[in-house]
Parts: structure tokens; C-alpha cells; sequence
DNA sequence: CGCACGTGGTTTTTT
DNA sequence: ACCACGTGCG
């Protein structure tokens, strides 16, 4: 290792890297360097302390970063390091998991069920358990049963204190039953199933404890009760656990991250100095003061201060506009700016809350002809067709996979249809056998199917992966089925085509890169790196995203938009203070993102889920030094609590909307945008906020008149919604 | 079987 | 406002 690497570490980042075989954890704050001390440390024990590297086990979260690391580490190498396991959690429990399937009492070629898979398989269940799905939304319990794999729970452990749970975790018991007759596994399951595994197999247990004596730990605030517990296991009593992260920018409790395992790690690891990396190399002072002053008003946090070399640079830009769209102007006018004076677009990051607000952001983008691109949203192996293809390839390896089945039984159509698939379906419950058993002795167009797959179950004993998805892309009828596809479909199919294509070079791609070429190999590649996928990354862009999704990213100029109460922080989180805390780490994060330049906006009013709703200034721009602000707009003194359209106060200076209209106006939106006068000489107008003698309170959603019978249609706040003939309905404008 | 229409929901999301 | 999903008709 080249000592010039150890030369350019700040004393507590040297002190992390040179630490001796011992357990530790290491505060980093944003852009101190955290990657870089992770990698520096593994380069250092391997040339320094001659760990052989398959001693080494690096966990990260993402994909994305466990791939960084990589590069990094071997360009700090002079040979590449050989048996050093790098993974996510969940891609190093699939390796464990297809090592010793057996001892973990899987099918060789298991498949994995990503959020979507396990979702339809849950409302599968339920229809055969005949459980009402109203009272019982499959979403939410797919959200119980991954709520317990991650804290450990199998059903038999789940708390039962209501009927509503005991019936949950009745479904729980039946969907586990479920996978593992049809041999495929859950993202949470793998975790599970690999923590069982070790722990109850000793001997596996101390062989994989014997080999990792180094164990590293990225983004540790992130992990949940589960992974810290598997990292527990490995770790056992001999080994160092080095884990990496930041309390202050913990997001992810929602999903079931828990911060305080950073403080079991101390007791549990008995770890004596907490070793924090405080200097930053990324933002100016007033970026950093800004995000150290509204830390500050959490609670409970381990402590730290981020400072630079830096000097203040610009203040922080702060912009109130009359509403949302005006908003979006400001910044796109400001983006035009910051682009004229030389700063390319792709250095440009414009954040929100919730991607719903990208909709008006965009709208303002492309009327100016910027060009950007959305992070997050619909990935390459989500995508319908996708899934579709990977269902044939699925069922190929894997014939118990009923879900695989269902998909693809009838896609593309051919003739069977909801009735033969349901008797199928009795007919593998009165036999107890998956649904292909059942297909393979009915007869008709299912045994067509059946021998459809059976075909290219030998076809692709002698084709390569590239080969086989072809082969399969061509006989099942999917390419044909796109191909086909006129009129207004046609653009949609020619796309789906184009996917399909490029799955095909993404196996080409695979086994150019992987030792291991196995269908069940891309077929995990497929559930657990569904990755981005996105081409682009060259085309100078904007970049448009969630604060979540911006975490551990950084531009030169920052745009923070929609900073008003109820969006962020978010109204859902308001009901108590860890929910603001976690709301404010959020901010803390999207400070952080900025080198140079940082917009703060918000709006008087702002369109909401089709309505208009006005808001006040977030608590976090008034937990700001004013020193460090710069006002584009003046500042007003006090907010009022809450605004009504009625008792808006600034109603009166907010210009007049400028509101254009985004889409070609649809009927519906023709309508809405007239309004009904009575004969009583009311004016109904949509957003109207109405009551009535039997319904109660409400607001009108639409109004329509066709000749003398004018009608609305209200939504009741207790009542529902319903369509009132305004001649005979008795209504009171509020 | 496939499309049209109606209904409900709407924070954040990786694996 | 918009999208995803489920039902009912041609």
C-alpha cells in the first residue's frame, strides 16, 4: 500500500484506519471522508497487518456503494485481494444461503421474492384462507410479517394481543408454509433464514467465525434489530467489528432501522472511544453552520460538530413564493443563472420531500428546456415485461414457483383462463402439490403450457444465458405479443420491446462479468440488483429527487423546495417528537448535499392531492441563524398558525395565480374549471366548502350541468361521496 | 377476454 | 391531480 495514503488522513481518520484488531465505532459525519477511511482501513490491514483478505467481510446496504468500495479499495491495492467478501446484507445471506441450502433446508435453486412477488403471494394466501382483504389489507400484512422477520420474530413469536393481530400472524404461519413449499424466500427471509442458519448450526457458525476476523460495517445507523444481531453472530467474541455511521443522518427508522444499536454496539462490543470524524471537505462554513444549528435542536444524540478548512462562502438563499408554481419558476430562473455562469447542470440537485412535488417542478423544467432526469421510480427489472420474462425463466429452474406460474400461465393469452387456473388451484390444495403438478395432469391448454416450458427447460440445457432468454423471449410469445401491437399501444410496445432487448444485453453483460453464469445466478442478480439501470449518467442533467434518495451525494448547488409545515417535516410525523427528529435529520441531510451554493424555498399555497392548501413556513427555516440567511424575498416576522382560504392574511398581496394549465384539458378538467350559478344565485365552484342537512360537512370534488339538471359531487367528510342534484338537494355554501 | 369506468389512497424505500 | 386496482359490460 502506497504510504502517501496513510499521509493524506486527518489524525482521527488515521486513528480509525491504524486502529489494532479491536472493535470500534467510528462517528463519520457528512462528507468526512467515510468511504475513505472504510477503505483506507481494509487496504491497511491487508498490506499492513497482513490480514490475508479473505479474513476481511465488508457489509454495505446498497449495491451502489458496496461496488464503490470495491473500486476504491483496488485502486489502493497493488494486486487484487483475493476471497474478501464485500457485499450488501441481503447478497452476502444469498451466498451463505445457496452455499449450504441444505443445512438451511432450501431447494438448491430457490428463488427470491422481491416486494411486489411477496405482495401478490400474500393476496394469494389470503383468497385460499378466505380472508377479507378489507379488514386485512395485504399490504399491511406483508408490512407485519416483514416488521417481525426484521426484528428476529417468526409467526409463533409475533404479538398477538388483538384479534387483528392473531389473524395477521395466522397468515404469517400459512405464507412461510406457503414459500417454503414452493422454495422461494423473502428479502427480510433471507436475512432471517441466514441468521437461524448460523446460529443454530455451530459448526457453521464457528467456521464462517474463525474466517472473518475483520468485520466492517457501512451506514451502521441504517441497520435493523436483525442484521445487528447476524453481525453480532459473526462477530462472536474474537473478532473486530468496525462499524461506520452517522446518528445524525438516520432516516430509515420507518422501515425499520434502529439508531440505538449504535449505542448496544459500544456496550455490546465494550468499545471505549468513539472515534468521530468531524472535519468536512465538502461544503462551505455556512452550509455547515446551518446544518450544525438545526441538529442541535435534536434530543439524544451521540454528539459531534462538523467543521471545515473551508471559509463561509455565499449564504444561504431563502425564497418565499405565492404558490407552487411561482416556486418552481424562482428556481428554474435561478438553475438558468447558475448555468449561464458556467456551473453544469449536472451539479445541480433540486430536492423534495415527496415525489409528488416533482410534478410541478418538472412541468416548469421542460417548459424552459432544461434538461434533468428523476431519480428513483420504476426500475429495470420492475418493469412489467421484465418480470414477465424472468416468470418464464423463473418457473424453468423452479417449478414449484406458483407465483412464477400465475404470471405467465396466460401471458401472453392463450385461452386459459380465470376459471381453469382456479380449478387448477383446487386441485393442488385437495392433492397438497404446487400448481404445476396440478397442470401437469390437466389437460386442454395447459398441457400445451405445461410442455411450452418443458421445451425450453431442454432447449436450455444446451444454450447459454443470452441464448436461453432469447429463446424464451421467442417462443413464449412475448416478443410477438409486443411486435404486434398497432394503434395506440404501439409507442408503449416498441418501448417494452427496446426493455426486452436490453435485457439481453444485460445476460450478455452478466456473463461477460461473472464466474458463476447460472440462470439462478441472473435470476438473483435480477431480485437483488435490480439497480438503477439508468443510461445518462454522462448527459449533463439536473438532478431531480427525494432528500432520501440524495443521501450520500453531494452538488455544487443545492435547490431545497417545499419547506413549509405538513410537508417537511411531514404532517405524518408531527404526532410526536422522534417523528420530528427524524424529519429533522432529514433536513440535516439535505444541508449537506451542497458545497457551495443552497436554496431553501417554500409556498403560501401549494397544490395538494387536487386541492389547493395553504402553509406556513417550516419550523426548520426559523431553527437557521438569520446570520447566515440571505432573503431573496423579505422575511416576515411571524407566521400565523393556520390559514384558512377564509382567513388567509396575505391573501391580499399574493398575486394573482398564474397557474398554466399543464395538460391539454381533458373533459373533466373543462369542467372543473367552470363553475354552476343557481337560481338561488349561488355561485358552486369545486373546493367549495359545503354543508348539508343529512350529510353534514363536505366540499364539492366536481360539478356538472347538462342542460337544466345541474349536479355536484360532494365529498362528505363522514358521509362519502355523492352526486346531489343542486335543484333539489338542500346545500349551504360555507 | 379485454377494455372502460369508478373508487380509494396519497412520505420517505433498499434489498 | 394522479395512479393503481377492481368490477362490470361488450
Amino acid at each position: 500500500m502506497n504510504s502517501t495514503l496513510l499521509a493524506n488522513l486527518n489524525p482521527p481518520q488515521l486513528q480509525a484506519v491504524t486502529l489494532p484488531h479491536q472493535s470500534a465505532l467510528i462517528l463519520a459525519g457528512a462528507g468526512s471522508g467515510k468511504t475513505r477511511v472504510l477503505t483506507t482501513r481494509i487496504a491497511y490491514l491487508v498490506s499492513h497487518d497482513g490480514v490475508p483478505a479473505n479474513r476481511i467481510l465488508a457489509v454495505t446496504f446498497t449495491n451502489k456503494a458496496a461496488k464503490e468500495m470495491l473500486t476504491r479499495l483496488t485502486s489502493m491495492l497493488p494486486i487484487h485481494p483475493q476471497g474478501l467478501w464485500i457485499g450488501t446484507f441481503h447478497g452476502l445471506c444469498n451466498r451463505l444461503l445457496r452455499t449450504h441450502y441444505y443445512e438451511a433446508n432450501l431447494p438448491k435453486t430457490f428463488q427470491i421474492l422481491d416486494s411486489s412477488d411477496q405482495l401478490s403471494a400474500i393476496k394469494r394466501l389470503m383468497k385460499l384462507m378466505n380472508v377479507d382483504d378489507e379488514k386485512y389489507p395485504p399490504r399491511d400484512v406483508a408490512n407485519f410479517i416483514n416488521r417481525h422477520k426484521e426484528q428476529g420474530q417468526r409467526a409463533a413469536e409475533a404479538d398477538t394481543f388483538s384479534v387483528h393481530d392473531k389473524q395477521k400472524a395466522a397468515i404469517f404461519a400459512e405464507y412461510d408454509l406457503q414459500c417454503q413449499r414452493e422454495g422461494v424466500v423473502d428479502f427480510a427471509e433471507l436475512m432471517l433464514r441466514c441468521y437461524e442458519l448460523l446460529s443454530r448450526n455451530a459448526e457453521l457458525r464457528e467456521h464462517y467465525q474463525a474466517r472473518f476476523q475483520h468485520i466492517l460495517v457501512d451506514e451502521f445507523q441504517d441497520t435493523n434489530k436483525l442484521q445487528y444481531q447476524w453481525l453480532k453472530l459473526l462477530a462472536g467474541t474474537k473478532n473486530a467489528l468496525f462499524a461506520v455511521g452517522d446518528d445524525d443522518q438516520s432516516i430509515y427508522a420507518f422501515r425499520g432501522a434502529d439508531v440505538g444499536n449504535m449505542r448496544e454496539l459500544t456496550r455490546d462490543f465494550h468499545v471505549e472511544t468513539v472515534i468521530k470524524l468531524e472535519q468536512n471537505y465538502r461544503s462551505h462554513g455556512n452550509i455547515l453552520d446551518a446544518a450544525n444549528a438545526l441538529i442541535q435542536n435534536n434530543r439524544n444524540r451521540m454528539g459531534k460538530n462538523l467543521w471545515t478548512a473551508a471559509d463561509g462562502g455565499e449564504p444561504i438563499r431563502v425564497y418565499e413564493a405565492p404558490n407552487d408554481v411561482e416556486e418552481a419558476g424562482y428556481i428554474v430562473g435561478e438553475i438558468q443563472q447558475l448555468h449561464r455562469e458556467g456551473m453544469d447542470l449536472k451539479d445541480i440537485a433540486l430536492l423534495y420531500r415527496s415525489n409528488a412535488q416533482s410534478r410541478v417542478l418538472e412541468h416548469a423544467l421542460v417548459s424552459a428546456g432544461l434538461a434533468y432526469r428523476v431519480h428513483g421510480g420504476l426500475r429495470f427489472f420492475d418493469r412489467l415485461e421484465i418480470k414477465h420474462t424472468l416468470a418464464y425463466l423463473r418457473l424453468m429452474e423452479n417449478t414449484d414457483d406458483d407465483n412464477a406460474l400465475l404470471r405467465i400461465i396466460n401471458f401472453p393469452t392463450r385461452g386459459i383462463g380465470a376459471r381453469s387456473i382456479e380449478q387448477l388451484q383446487e386441485v393442488a390444495i385437495q392433492q397438497g402439490t404446487t400448481l404445476w403438478d396440478a397442470a401437469a395432469r390437466a389437460g386442454g391448454k395447459v398441457t400445451a403450457f405445461v410442455a411450452l416450458i418443458e421445451s425450453m427447460r431442454n432447449a436450455a440445457r444446451s444454450l447459454s444465458l443470452p441464448e436461453t432468454i432469447a429463446h424464451v423471449l421467442q417462443h413464449s410469445g412475448l416478443r410477438a405479443l409486443y411486435e404486434n401491437e398497432t394503434g395506440a399501444k404501439r409507442a408503449e410496445a416498441q418501448e417494452r420491446l427496446a426493455n426486452l432487448e436490453e435485457l439481453g444485453n444485460a445476460a450478455v453483460l452478466f456473463v461477460h462479468e461473472n464466474e458463476d453464469d447460472s440462470l439462478t445466478s441472473f435470476l438473483t442478480h435480477a431480485s437483488l440488483e435490480s439497480g438503477e439501470h439508468q443510461a445518462g449518467d454522462q448527459d449533463d442533467a439536473l438532478h431531480l429527487m427525494t432528500v432520501h434518495a440524495a443521501k450520500g451525494l453531494e452538488f455544487h448547488a443545492v435547490f431545497i423546495s417545499g419547506l413549509e409545515e405538513g410537508l417537511f417535516p411531514h404532517q405524518n410525523s408531527q404526532r410526536e417528537a422522534s417523528g420530528v427528529d427524524e424529519e429533522r435529520r432529514l433536513m440535516y441531510v439535505a444541508i449537506t448535499r451542497a458545497r457551495q451554493r443552497l436554496y431553501l424555498s417554500f409556498a403560501q399555497s401549494r397544490m395538494l392531492h387536487g386541492k389547493v392548501n395553504y402553509g406556513v413556513a417550516s419550523c426548520f427555516l426559523e431553527e437557521l441563524p438569520e446570520e447566515l440567511l440571505h432573503w431573496i424575498t423579505p422575511k416576515r416576522t411571524a407566521f400565523a398558525p393556520t390559514f384558512t382560504p377564509q382567513n388567509n392574511p396575505f391573501a391580499a398581496y399574493v398575486s394573482p395565480v398564474s397557474r398554466p394549465v399543464p395538460t391539454p384539458p381533458r373533459n373533466q378538467r373543462a369542467m372543473a374549471s367552470s363553475t354552476q350559478r343557481t337560481v338561488s344565485g349561488t355561485e358552486w365552484r369545486i373546493g367549495q366548502s359545503v354543508t348539508h342537512a343529512k350529510f353534514g360537512d363536505g366540499v364539492i370534488v366536481n360539478l356538472e350541468s347538462s342542460g337544466a339538471d345541474a349536479r355536484v359531487q360532494v365529498k362528505f367528510r363522514t358521509a362519502g361521496v355523492k352526486w346531489l342534484a343542486l335543484e333539489y338537494a338542500k346545500l349551504t355554501a360555507v
